[in-house]
DNA sequence: TTCTTGTCACCTAGGTGTTAATAT
DNA sequence: ATATTAACACCTAGGTGACAAGAA
């Protein structure tokens, strides 16, 4: 199984429609996935990796007047997808288990011919992440199958962007990213607090979807 | 082969007796070691790491009218000595090859409850780092034989304090780690070409064994 | 018009030696 | 006396959105 540790900032992302920048040179996902996965063989290895899958085949625009997303035509070319592997490496199930898994390093990009690590999305486009969990074959000879999960979460889905458009995910990066403190106009923890009200007390769906969708393959 | 990247800064230190500050929370080393190797075979994996061995076994002190390290007594129990993985972990030869290996992030303590991965040092006693290569085996089942190369230069041999004996070495680390800008007191170029003019000047040796000790082991 | 890029002030995070207080 | 510790100001390094200029 597998949780995200930090879902209700997530959640309160999505009912804005998250909004993830890309730059040239790669810019960090906020919020960043971090993970909490259980029901792990203790002693066995495991590598877990990200990636990014379009969420449908449109490219978007943002109405400013009506605060929405739109299609906009069909979809850009896609870029050869990379994914990105957890800083951590091959390691125990007993490692992982025992601490949150982050992948605050990952840097989205809108750069095609980027010589970094970085992953390549188109502006303007909807995503979803999702998760795989792969378990590393024993070096018993008979054994050459690998085995490995893919999660995603439904509410992390976002689109990319430039520039924000909305401003409400303006306000709410800034009241709640530590390094956009500069651009804070009130008392931070005040901020946090008022918008996060704002949304609980809106009118805005409040049921959702949480748990991961789960998807299992062998080959 | 193995090279130190910046084998004058270690040389402008050997000078003077380099002093390492041991924390209680870990310290970083510098000057670091930044390593160029060669002669690898470019498709086999190594792993590099770092340990510290006792230059000796006595305990020292710092005379300050004399301006040297004189022995005071027996050397204190040593502790279990780790060592420290290079953090790329296993990489082919190629890839080793073409890149300044650091060890940048490697940290000294005097805790010896430490639960981080610092290497443990006793204060006031003199060491010098090893670098260990190791090539490791394939998957061929005949061939479960290790082999590993250790290099070690002795112009990077250290005193562990906690706090600086001698104000030349002070100033000669003020003067050439970017960190401690804050406490230059003069042009920092025009800093670091005084001190090592005056060292290039002085009555301090000047030839000194530069090439690496090497040590082939096969187990 | 719509989208993208580069520069900037303002942060976080953490590596420096200094200094005064504390421990041995 | 000598050695160690903790708090501190001052740095490096790099993550923020704002903004103006540029590109499509």
């Amino acid at each position: 199984t597998v949780e995200l540790a930090n879902k209700s900032l997530w959640e309160s992302f999505d009912r804005l429609n998250t909004e993830m920048i890309v730059t040239k040179s790669g810019r960090r996902m906020f919020p960043t996935l971090q993970l909490k996965v259980d029901g792990m063989v203790m002693s066995s290895k495991y590598v877990i990796f990200v990636d990014f899958v379009p969420s449908d085949n449109y490219r978007y625009r943002y109405s400013f007047h009506s605060s929405s997303w739109n299609q906009a035509g069909k979809a850009d070319p896609v870029h050869p997808q990379k994914s990105y592997m957890q800083p951590d490496g091959v390691c125990l199930g007993q490692h992982w288990k025992k601490t949150i898994i982050n992948f605050d390093k990952l840097k989205l990009t809108n750069n095609t011919v980027n010589k970094n690590g970085h992953i390549i999305l188109n502006s303007m486009h909807k995503y979803l992440p999702r998760i795989h969990i792969v378990l590393l074959p024993n070096n018993n000879e008979n054994d050459h199958h690998c085995y490995y999960r893919t999660f995603q979460f439904d509410f992390t889905s976002f689109y990319a962007v430039t520039a924000y458009q909305n401003h409400r995910i303006t306000r709410l990066k800034i009241a709640s990213n530590p390094f956009a403190k500069g651009f804070r106009d009130c008392d931070p923890d005040d901020c946090v607090l008022e918008i996060l009200n704002h949304l609980k007390n809106s009118h805005w769906k409040k049921s959702m979807k949480t748990e991961a969708s789960i998807l299992v393959v062998k080959n």
